[in-house]
DNA sequence: TCTGGGGTCCTAGGACCC
DNA sequence: TCTGGGGTCCTAGGACCC
């Protein structure tokens, strides 16, 4: 049987999601901002007919917004996350497989559809459920290929008499959109690749197409020569309904005002590592790599504020998830790349090298006064203790073990109970409790100042632990 | 004055091994 | 003067995505 894919996607999502509660503005240009108010990161149709462009900085249109008279919000993932679940939940009734692919898209496996159905007709009833049980607008592209779907999804946003939905099953279609479209609208091909395939003479998605393989595979890479089959209606990226495990968790945020203290940049990572350790729990993930890294503004004038950009990483020596293990080492490696005399704007932490929360690899030759990873960190990075002191300091007071036991069986028996309550307070009412290292009053902490209120959900803030897809 | 956040995959090159 | 061949693993960096 052949393969049919087709991909849903939310029109104007984040603005969407905003008039949906404010029935007032159904008609008027709406744009939304990125963390800290910072970029347009969506706009309504009709703040995209005004011009307002994508990504461009709040503080340089303020005349445009005021001028037409356009609304303004601060990003709330709380209220997006929320009613991108019910747009999924609602496909996963329409569709046999679905892949969530972002916060406002998904790919539906729909192979055999066209059997009892036809595939437009499919098409616009998942539009028309969308809209009656939950008031957002869809665009559906249906093709062969998930690189097809994408472009057919396109087209359906792009031509209004398509009434949203675009079946590209067939070639000769596939043929007459893509003479249509520019190679850059192809998904995967970005700014640079457009570059150097314009040089070889290629522009349309269809002279993409008919490029001969070998030569792509050869000057470029195996990503092109897969996208070109794609193109050609051989679907080489399968349908992946089950969302795998993270293999890094980024946690980062451009500050409000510029850190310009050491101890305040402390409060802010350590606010970042409990973030990223509550998603690295989330998905009962261990890891062992940390990165911390700071950089100044890289928009400043160079001369009167100069750029500084730096990062460390090191690695415990057995995986963790527990807070306490990341909060030291990103300490240690704040204060190795920390450097006086700089106006900050934004930190983050990383998480990566992960192991599967339910299985732990023993130490063969365990220190039995150290029952838990030591970072391994060299004594250098830590002037003020030595490793000695800092194994000391870092097991004795936070855990009751034996330490005086060569049982190894006892050697990762450090509570992980702390670490579970934590989460399940914080999930009953969100941030209750958590590590005075993140700083009680953070003034530093990001600006949200056009924030719509929690329509559907208990708290305005970042979404809940394992709810959903972030973006 | 003010410019987002969070991911994945691939490749090249170095280190190291026999 | 002349210094092999083949393989794996890891990492940094680039490119892309939403």
């Amino acid at each position: 049987m052949n393969k049919v894919f087709a991909l849903v996607d939310c029109n104007n999502f984040y603005a969407s999601c905003e008039k949906l509660f404010r029935p007032d503005l159904a008609s008027k240009a709406v744009v939304v901002l990125s963390n800290n108010d910072g970029c347009v990161i969506a706009r309504s149709r009709e703040a995209k007919a005004l011009g307002i462009s994508m990504g461009v900085p709040y503080f340089q249109i303020k005349e445009q917004i005021a001028a037409h008279d356009i609304v303004v919000f601060s990003s709330n993932y709380a209220l997006y996350a929320d009613i991108s679940a019910r747009v999924m939940s609602t496909l996963e009734q329409l569709a046999p497989k679905v892949e969530v692919y972002s916060i406002d898209e998904a790919f539906l496996d729909i192979s055999g559809v066209s059997a009892c159905s036809n595939l437009t007709e499919f098409g616009l009833s998942v539009r028309k459920t969308i809209s009656d049980w939950i008031g957002m607008t869809v665009c559906v592209g249906i093709a062969p290929s998930k690189t097809l779907a994408k472009l057919a999804n396109h087209a359906a946003k792009k031509w209004h008499k398509t009434a949203g939905v675009v079946d590209l099953t067939d070639r000769n279609r596939q043929r007459k959109l893509m003479a249509l479209l520019p190679v850059s609208e192809v998904w995967g091909i970005g700014g640079q690749l457009t570059k150097r395939l314009n040089k070889i003479g290629i522009y349309s998605a269809l002279q993409l197409a008919d490029a001969p393989a070998k030569m792509l595979r050869r000057q470029f890479s195996v990503v092109l020569e897969r996208t070109v089959a794609e193109l050609n209606g051989e679907s080489c990226l399968a349908l992946e309904a089950i969302a795998a495990n993270k293999k890094e968790i980024v946690s980062s945020r451009a500050f409000s005002e510029r850190i310009t203290e050491l101890h305040l940049m402390q409060q802010a990572v350590a606010e970042y590592v409990h973030r990223a350790c509550e998603k690295l729990r989330a998905q009962q993930s261990r890891a062992k790599q940390l990165t911390v890294f700071v950089r100044t503004s890289p928009f400043s004038d160079a001369g009167r504020d100069p750029f500084y950009s730096n990062s460390a990483t090191a690695a415990l020596v057995l995986p963790s998830d527990d807070t306490r293990d990341f909060l030291h080492l990103a300490e240690c490696l704040l204060r190795k790349i920390w450097k006086d005399g700089y106006r900050y704007a934004k930190s983050g932490v990383m998480l990566a090298d992960f192991y599967d929360g339910n299985t732990e690899q023993f130490q063969l030759f365990s220190d039995s006064t150290n029952p838990r990873a030591l970072p391994a960190i060299a004594p250098e990075l830590v002037p003020a203790l030595s490793v000695h002191e800092a194994s000391i300091s870092y097991n004795a007071p936070q855990c009751k073990l034996p330490l005086l036991s060569d049982d190894h069986s006892t050697q990762n028996r450090r509570p992980q109970a702390l670490m579970s309550v934590i989460d399940a307070i914080n999930q009953l009412s969100q941030a209750k409790v958590f590590f005075a290292a993140k700083g009680i009053n953070q003034h530093w902490a990001m600006k949200r100042q056009l924030l719509s209120p929690a329509y559907t959900t208990k708290w305005a803030e970042i979404p809940k632990v394992g709810s959903g897809s972030e973006r």
